[in-house]
DNA sequence: ACGATCGGATAAACCGCTTTACTAAAGCGG
DNA sequence: CCGCTTTAGTAAAGCGGTTTATCCGATCGT
């Protein structure tokens, strides 16, 4: 009934369980013969090595967490995790890992980091100082930041969320776009200030608004989800100071807000402009298709993991320069009406 | 440097191992004064179980195994898979387990089962009679099937493709539609025939077509993803036999079809009419909004970890009913042109 | 005052595998 | 035919926890 171990193939082959070990692991060293024998046991005994004893006695257990910050059912309503993971999966593949997603255990992240079995954590969107990353540390697992802040303890990796914003806010205001919202991410967990992501966008948007002489909109909160996106359309200023174009940090809201502007009698354009960032796969079939920030967000995934790969290799902790983003635009912007609040 | 270990703690606090075990798993056993006396070197240590020797000596690790069958690009590419983990994710939560995905390891499934330290496993579209199967029964690991067939050694998570397949057919055939063409899922593995969910499609489809005194059309094969939609399209019939209604099996295709019957000159749905499966969140967001065969993946994700949780506590196999499917029509299609090729 | 009971703590076995010596036999040059 | 290196295989010591069985001294009932 119990699982068949390594010492249950070493007596039916009548030999040792060491030969056994090697039989799998340094085949070499053993005689051709027995090599055969011992094989073919293990095989009609079905046996399989636990994987709990290899890691226990190997120190390292071929798997890679990503410590989620939110839980699993919130952070996979967003198709930027599915991006991301396509691209830790490629390299996972590549180096026969898996991939184990770690979200936080009864409420805590930090004693979900505890029971993981991992060789090392990509983690996402917590700021350097986080305590998780302390813990992180004091057990001594090589780990990667994605969407964090510069640290000299981590390698991060980042994409120059200032920058799309910038050109974000750039082309609204060149298309002579006035008054401006922002609607920006939450932060990641309760009682946090925004999230490192969040602020550098916020950055560019504000820079760029700046620039052109204007005084930067209190921004909106909106979670990541078109329901989210909804509610943020809806406190928007209205009368004298409604927006003639707005800036969402993410593309999920942004089709929230196109829908919820429609709905409220708006045309997307011509009525409101509207620009999203991430630039998912789907946001080129929306309707109108969504102008937005493209960030390459499977190559951060990619990027990511190699880095990990690499730190667990004993490598040091240089962190890659920031990944481009590009504007991407399509149907959601246009020239401000003419018939708009401005005149 | 090294990990800090319970014999360290045991040494540290002036006590054996077994009083440091018991600290953390059964704090009754110990004295008030002692407990808190080893919690507090614990955590000034930073001290944290090893998982791999707890899960070696506990015969439990806290995991469920998700097996895919597909390169990981390939499987998150389809929005599915995330909201199937939504669904996972919410008992994984309640339950404390995290969640390990286990894409084929080297080419191999059956490798990949054998290195992955799990509790348990949940299949995705794998046939009851795969060899993955075999290895994992082999060793032992409660399994429940999604998409699968129905089998007597499995519970096994399904929803009525066949009804909701039929309910689409019979949809465009009230349309007026007489000229449909069907696209169909791949096979999950190569060499392999069709899934278990796209026979069931299949047969829901050919039923009502064959009840409104059609033939079945030969059905043209379409990955999961916009780029296979717009191939599907192209390889779809023209001249006389050009179809006014297509069958697509998944919703990703399907939104290809759209593009690239709207690239090729046509409208949709006035010259095409399409309509899709799975009800993805954003289907109601594209242009047009596509019409589509919801099933409740989220639900089913659910359903299929609490039997697991079920089974890893020893219950039966009993598979629940299949879910239900609705068809939910939106403005991808409509009634069969006058205009159309037809004349 | 004495055996019974009990709370508090521990020694040692065990979980299943890897790996480091170490040994016995076989091959080899001289 | 002898010492010396290979070759083939093994015993045993980890890896870092959990858990069972046991021990010891203090309290309790009578």
């Amino acid at each position: 009934m119990s699982r068949v171990t390594i010492a249950d193939v070493a007596s039916a082959a009548g030999v040792s369980k060491t030969a056994v070990s090697f039989a799998f692991n340094s085949p070499g060293r053993l005689g051709h013969a027995t090599l055969e024998r011992v094989l073919g046991v293990a095989h009609d005994l079905g046996y399989a090595p636990h994987p709990a004893a290899r890691a226990l006695s190997m120190r390292r257990s071929g798997t890679i967490g990503v410590l989620i910050p939110q839980r699993l059912s919130a952070v996979f309503a967003n198709p930027f995790m599915s991006e991301l993971i396509q691209g830790l999966g490629e390299l996972c593949e590549e180096h026969d890992l898996t991939l184990l997603l770690v979200p936080p255990l009864d409420g805590s992240l930090e004693s979900a980091i505890r029971h993981a079995s991992v060789d090392g954590f990509i983690s996402l969107g917590l700021s350097p100082d986080d305590r998780a990353l302390e813990v992180l540390d004091g057990i001594g697992i090589p780990t990667v930041l994605i969407d964090s802040d510069e640290s000299s303890t981590h390698p991060v990796v980042n994409v120059d969320d200032r920058g799309g914003a910038h050109a974000a806010a750039s082309h609204l205001l060149g298309l002579g776009h006035r008054q401006l919202a922002i609607v920006v991410l939450p932060p990641a967990r309760a009682q946090m200030s925004y999230t490192p992501t969040a602020t550098r966008r916020l950055a560019g948007y504000n820079a760029a608004i700046e620039a052109a002489g204007m005084p930067p909109p209190r921004p909106v909160t909106a979670g990541i989800s078109v329901a989210a996106g909804i509610r943020a359309f809806e406190s928007l200023p209205v009368g004298k100071r409604r927006p003639t174009g707005v800036l969402v940090m993410s593309d999920m809201a942004a089709i929230g807000v196109m829908n919820a502007a429609r709905t409220a009698g708006m045309r997307v354009p011509d009525d409101l402009s509207v620009v999203g960032f991430d630039d998912l796969p789907f946001s080129a079939w929306t309707n109108p298709p969504l102008t937005t920030v493209r960030q390459p967000i499977v190559e951060k995934g990619r990027m990511a993991a190699r880095m990990l790969i690499d730190r667990m290799k004993g490598k040091g902790i240089d962190s890659p320069a920031p990944l481009g983003t590009t504007l991407v635009v399509r149907a959601s912007t246009s020239e401000s009406g003419k018939l708009g609040f401005a005149n």
